[in-house]
Formats: structure tokens, sequence, C-alpha cells
DNA sequence: TTGTATGCGTTATCAA
DNA sequence: TTGATAACGCATACAA
């Protein structure tokens, strides 16, 4: 069975060439697609290659091309499931295509992350690159990508770029109507865990909470919002500075479930019930939310889908999809209703 | 600064050759590490190098070599962590060499898994791949593999292949530590949570269970061990089943951790306290372990050392290292205790 | 519509 | 120890 081909496919294309009785360029021109080809010398030649197996060596394409069919997965991002979530999304849209998925880690920290990026890209000759949130949302680096010649798609919490360069949830309006549930429910007093400075989709979502309230006519003090930095552990001490508060809030969002989980374990530690004494939503939709008790309330967004719209865009170009411009740019997310949510004890 | 090579390091062999009056076989020495060399014209022209940041274009060298720079990260596996953890490994041991990490989703049940691997390694000329568990476990696999002259590194929970090509965990003496462990607490009712047939790890840790309690002299019913698929549901009815035992278990070793924190969530519904009327170990220690309530005790196997591991044997051989022979192939995992065991009730 | 000659940037062969 | 020249497999002018 694949005897043949497990060893070596060592056809090349001047072997689908001789066996066509054809000129090594028109094999050239079946396989990219030329459309001045005669229909009957394509379906000849297409029908060698599938007898054949035929594979175009993707090194010789790339040197010839002066591009490689690989796609940068660029990120620096300490929440697993969101990555790998992501790498399936695009890698679903990959599927059955020449390209292939190289991964990059980065190190925000490093001071020469740019430089690392930037390397990588031209080195590897890629395609084009996807950007994962928070690094994309530095328009310096996508300038820098641009410049660079490189195609790029950005993710991110906000439409900051092109319709062609970006893929995007709607984290504010998201977050809104997880608050507008909690208010729904007769909760007033309502905090919340903000993520760090720096990510803006800390920013919208906070921007989500205080739209939410302002609506509702309810004003609150500046100690309801406590920062967070996207960690359980800092969940957990925001948590704290928010119990200490009196009257306390009687539920509170946390910018993602990391935190949220905190704020669960942080309510244990103090003997507060949940949902009964203290309402919690998260942010992320992880399968940690269903390992707690309670299982958590929380907003969902797309990953896979993103990212594979993300792909989509990316290489639409290549496939002639004129994919760009029919990929959505703007996802929607929505609330999942689990049971770490009720209406605020009576008091 | 970084202006120069960011627009195009257009910078090819030639004009090194000419730069340093050599020609571009000779530059190409160097490159390679040649040992017949002068050694004055090697420190000529690696300055030359230096100074114009030069760099060779892979897709050329792919070409020229018949093989690409790429390293294959293959796998099957529904645990998040587990593959982000070794990708991060693998990653570690690549940073700063010439290679790049492709990733390699397949879907196990697919029939067409084995064509589909070996297409994707011959097409692209991997230099080699990593195969994780389960997929690591399959013979026929390793030997596509090698008969396709494509190196590869299994990872696993036991050493089923040479030293270079296996880097694997002791599972079984790791779960007889934790059942040891259990038996020192007082328990003497042990029920386990195995894994899904045909996973090795599961056969492992299943042995290591059933040596600690034959060790202890202790005999139990076959109704103490339960099966398990490694996801969270099926811990919740495993545990079903173990609590309608009678007597039931006052412990519970899972053989990963979504089972435990599944035991957990079925003991909260049937208002088990845990650790006070049973206790629990899991394995893998993922961070669910302490986002849960209590924090679950567990195994910890060297997730991220492991694959840096195996990317060193990969490309020991081309570095020079003879790393194969030095890298470890044998880790062994810890047990790590928090706050799900503590002695059986007195009843 | 098809073929010929040439280039992509590197390594391998073999002679000097 | 070095260098000229031919691969490597494919794509792009430019002809035919």
């Amino acid at each position: 069975m694949a005897k043949d081909d497990s060893a070596a496919p060592k056809l090349t294309i001047n072997d689908i060439a001789r066996l066509a009785g054809v000129s090594k360029k028109t094999v050239s021109r079946v396989i990219n697609r030329s459309p001045l080809l005669n229909r009957e010398t394509r379906d000849r030649v297409e029908k060698i290659i599938l007898d054949t197996g035929y594979v175009p060596n993707p090194q010789a394409r790339a040197l010839a091309l002066g591009r490689n069919f690989l796609i940068g997965l660029v990120y620096d991002n300490p929440n697993a499931q969101m990555v790998l979530s992501m790498q399936r999304g695009i890698l679903e849209a990959l599927r059955g295509t020449e390209f292939e998925l190289v991964v990059r880690p980065v190190d925000r920290g490093s001071g020469a992350v740019m430089d690392d990026i930037l390397g990588f890209v031209i080195r590897q000759r890629l395609f084009g690159v996807i950007v994962l949130p928070p690094l994309s949302e530095s328009d310096a680096l996508a300038q820098l990508l641009d410049e660079a010649g490189c195609r790029y798609v950005r993710m991110g919490s906000a439409l900051l770029d092109d319709n062609e360069h970006m893929v995007a949830s709607n984290d504010r309006e998201a977050v809104a109507d997880a608050v507008r549930h909690l208010i729904a429910q007769g909760h007033q007093r309502i905090g919340l865990i903000a993520g760090p400075h720096g990510f803006r989709s800390a920013k919208e979502r906070r921007e989500g909470f205080e739209m939410a309230l302002s609506e509702a006519g309810i004003s609150l003090p500046r100690s309801f919002i406590a920062d967070g930095e996207y960690t359980f552990e800092s969940g957990i001490a925001a948590s704290e500075n928010l119990f200490a508060l009196s009257p306390p809030p009687t539920a509170i969002f946390a910018s993602n479930d990391e935190m949220a989980a905190g704020v669960l374990y942080a309510a244990r530690l103090r003997g507060i019930d949940v949902p009964e004494q203290l309402s919690i939503i998260g942010f992320d939709d992880t399968p940690l939310t269903t390992r707690v008790w309670p299982p958590l309330t929380t907003v969902r967004w797309p990953i896979a889908a993103m990212g594979r719209s993300a792909a989509l865009k990316l290489i639409g170009t290549a496939v002639g999809d004129q994919g760009e411009a029919s990929e959505p740019s703007l996802f929607s997310s929505t609330l999942i209703r689990r049971s770490s949510v009720a209406p605020p004890p009576a008091s």
C-alpha cells in the first residue's frame, strides 16, 4: 500500500513532465492553477499527478518563490487553554492546504521581542503571521511586520486595525451583558477585578463593566474596582480587598476565569457561600469553570473560530478566495450561565 | 541599528564570499563548521559574517540538503496543559538554534493517521519529530518513521524504545509511591480510577497501584478498580461506582487530575467531605489541582524538562554534541502533597 | 497554449 | 586547504 511513497517520494516535476509528455513549465502551470492552459492538457497532467501521488517539494517552491508556506503563530500568553484553542482553530483552516503552522512564543519582557519576531519572519520567509494578545496590541509591531513585507493578522479585544489585519471579539459589549445580568438579578453593589494595565482586553472589559453600571444609574466608589493580573493568585488578593469593603459587594465580575476561580477560593476561605452570599462571573469559559464548585457563570468567546478566521484571512489571498473580504472580523461572545450567580441575599 | 536588516537581509553567500575574498564554498564550509579549514581564513570569514549580520537562507539550505531544519511535534492529546508545557520545553532547547517547531495535532480515530503523519514528515523533509503519548506508544508508527528516514523521539510512560528514541517518565513507580503514601496514612480500602484501555500510561499507573497494595499485603475485590477515560466526566461516573461499594473506599487514586477533579465534584454532590471522609490523589499536577477545593495531592512529572530532553536528543546529532548519549531518558516524578489526603475516618 | 533558458541560495563533487 | 561547477526542484521571463 503506502510502501512506495513511504520510503521516499523521489518524484520531481521532471518525472511528471516526462510521464505526461509535456514540459516542466506546463506541469508547473497545472500546479499553480494557471488559467491559460488547454483543458485537455491540464486533465492529462492532473491525472498523472494523482496516479503517481506526486507532491511538489515545498523547499524548492519556497526557494523559487522567495517565500515559505509557513504560518507563524506569535504570542506571549500565560493562558495555555487559549493558545491551544487558537492553534486548533488555525490548524483547522490550514488542513488540506500546503501551509504548516510554526509556533513562536516570545518573552514580552525581554526587550528584544521585536527583533526576535522580525528576525523570525524574515529568516524563515514566512507567508504570514498571526499575533495573539497582548502582543497583538502593539501598533509598532504591526508596522514593523508590514515594512518587512510580512502579512499579518492580529487577534484582539477590539478592532485596532483594518479588516484584513484584524480579528476581534467584542469584549466591552460582552462584559456589559454579563453585568446587566447581575443587575437584573437584583445586584447593586458589584465589584470588578480588573486585568493588568497595558492590556487592551483589560481596558475593554472594564469599560463594559462601567457602561452597564452607568446605564442602570448605579454609581459605586472607586474602591469597588480592584486591580488584578489575570492570575489565580491575584484574584485571591483582589477579592480580599473587595471583601474588606463595608458593605462588601454582593457580586463580583472578574476579568478572566483564573481570577474568578481566585474569588471562589477566597470566598471559601472566608466562609462566604457562593452563590447564596456572593455571585461571581468570569471571562473566557475555560474548562476550569466547570471543574470548580459551583460551576462558574462566564463569558465565552469563540477562540477557535477566531483562529480559523484569522488563518483564512491570511491564506485567503493565496487560495484566491478573496478571503479577507468575506471573513468576519468581529466576533461576539455569549454569556454562559452556570451556578455561580443568584439574587443577592435579602439582608 | 536593526534598520538595515529589518527591511530585508538580501545578503547571500556570494556577498560574503566577495567581501571576504574567498569562494562560496569556503563560506559554506565556515557555516557548516567543516574541520578542514585554515584557522586564519575561518576567522576572517566569521568576522565578515558577524559584521554584516548575514544569515544563510533556510529554504536554500533545505533544498540543497534535502532536509529541512524543522522539528515536528505530533500529538493527539486532550490535555492542553501537557501539550503546551511540552512545546515550551522543546522550544527552550531549540532557542538559539536554527530549528523551528512545527505542530501537528492529528486525529487518532481517523484511520488515516499514519498516512497523515508520514505524508507530513516526508513532504516537509522534517529533520525529525517528537511524538507525544498515546500516539507514541505505537511501535508501528515508530517503524514507519524509521523507514521514512525520519529521526524521532517518543515520549511515554515507560521505556519502549532505544535510548536515543525515547524519553520516559516512570509512572509505575510514581503511582506506587502515591499509594504507599495513602497506606502510610492508614488507608486500607483504596479505590482506583483507571485510564482508558490502550493507553500505556493507564496500564503503568494501574500496575503501580496494584504493586503498592500487594507490597502492603492488601487484597481488594476487583470492584475497587473503576474504568475511566481520563476525562472529568468519566471521573464523576467512576466515582459513583466506587461510592456505591459497601463499605466504600476511604481513598481514591485517580489516574489523572481531570478525573481526580471529577471525584472531588462527585464527592461534593454526595456530601462527602474531602479529605475528612475521603482522600484523593491525582496525577499530572495540572494548574487545576490548586484551583479546586481542597487543593489536590498529585503526582508531578517534569513535562517541560522531558520535552527539552527530547529536542536535545533530536538535534544533538546535528550540533555534534553527541547529545543522544548524554541526554537522560528516564525521568522520575514526585508526589506533591496538598490538602486532599488525610487519615481515614475513625469509624 | 506551450516550451526553453535561466535564476533562487545553498551544498556536493572533484580537481587543483 | 581551497575553488569552479554542477546539482537541488521549482517558477518566471521570454519565445515560439
